[in-house]
DNA sequence: TCAAATACTTGACTCAGTCCAGAATTCATG
DNA sequence: CATGAATTCTGGACTGAGTCAAGTATTTGA
């Protein structure tokens, strides 16, 4: 069941390691998860795992293309376990609440602007902001705090 | 030199400080400023201000629409007096420096999702990533770090 | 000119993330 | 299976960006 994983990890030429594996299933069952969201999950099935080693393992795994960090203004950084397709977010400014949408043009970059001012571009990150459906009622009745939004995915 | 500058904050209903016109004329020549580049800027020009001061200003300017505040992953939040054309940015992963981009479509959203899953989206942000000619060298013989990028427009 | 509203100052504090040095694991080799 | 070099993990201190809160100062409308 977690085979895949290993060997995932291991076509990578990374080694294999019971927190490696742990943060990856984690990952599995949190669509766009923190670190920090990570480690209470992580703790909770291994037992304990340090915060450094999170941010290790998030670190090479972003690297070599497992996961993807995305980091909407406001909010700390998220992972993901789908990668290699570019597709994009909407993220809302009320609760964080993170959903994935599909890129029209399908390639990375997939949008390319006219001046590249010299730049090697390799990826267009698209955000689309806006308010989630919830949010929209409070707003309407009371500006909801713009503040760093935690949780919520 | 500075009347329309008052003139803008009255407009929108804001009370003119010295503050808020120092901070808004700093941003004038420094396309994207962070809060503590502006805090220098500012300092040099009236002496002396707080961090506090910036901040608040900088969060009512935004929410006046009277200044943009976009935060690339990696680096804290920039801002922009350039306003609505909801132009995009193109930034350099090595470096930070950061240009801006014209939208092909012009207006805001300038994209529009197949499936909004019920949100009321009201920007689409594009961020452009990519190595600067001048980074794109440094890389090519040591990769760059990817850590926290400061300064740099 | 005066008071209410708004803005500014100072300083403590939080949160996300990094740095460091030492301890523990992993895994290629013998 | 040993072993040891390379890699990873732990724990704790630390940093940077930004926020909170309470008191003081400034702006502005009446």
């Amino acid at each position: 069941m977690s085979g895949d994983l290993e060997q995932l990890l291991r076509t990578n030429g990374l080694q294999v390691t019971a927190q490696r594996l742990a943060i990856l299933r984690a990952m599995g069952s949190r669509p766009h998860a923190t670190a920090d969201e990570l480690i209470e999950d992580v703790r909770s099935v291994i037992g304990t795992i340090s915060k450094q080693a999170v941010y290790d393992a998030l670190g090479i795994l972003a690297e070599k293309g497992i996961v993807r960090r995305i980091q909407p203004a406001g909010s700390p950084a998220r992972y993901e376990t789908r990668v290699g397709d570019n597709h994009h977010h909407l993220v809302c400014r009320g609760c964080g609440k993170t959903h994935d949408i599909d890129c029209a043009m399908g390639e990375t970059p997939c949008l390319i602007p006219e001046d590249d001012h010299g730049f090697e571009i390799d990826e267009a990150e698209v955000i689309y902001w806006g308010y989630c459906p919830a949010c929209q009622k409070s707003v309407s009745q009371k500006t909801v705090s713009q503040k760093t939004v935690k949780k919520a995915d």
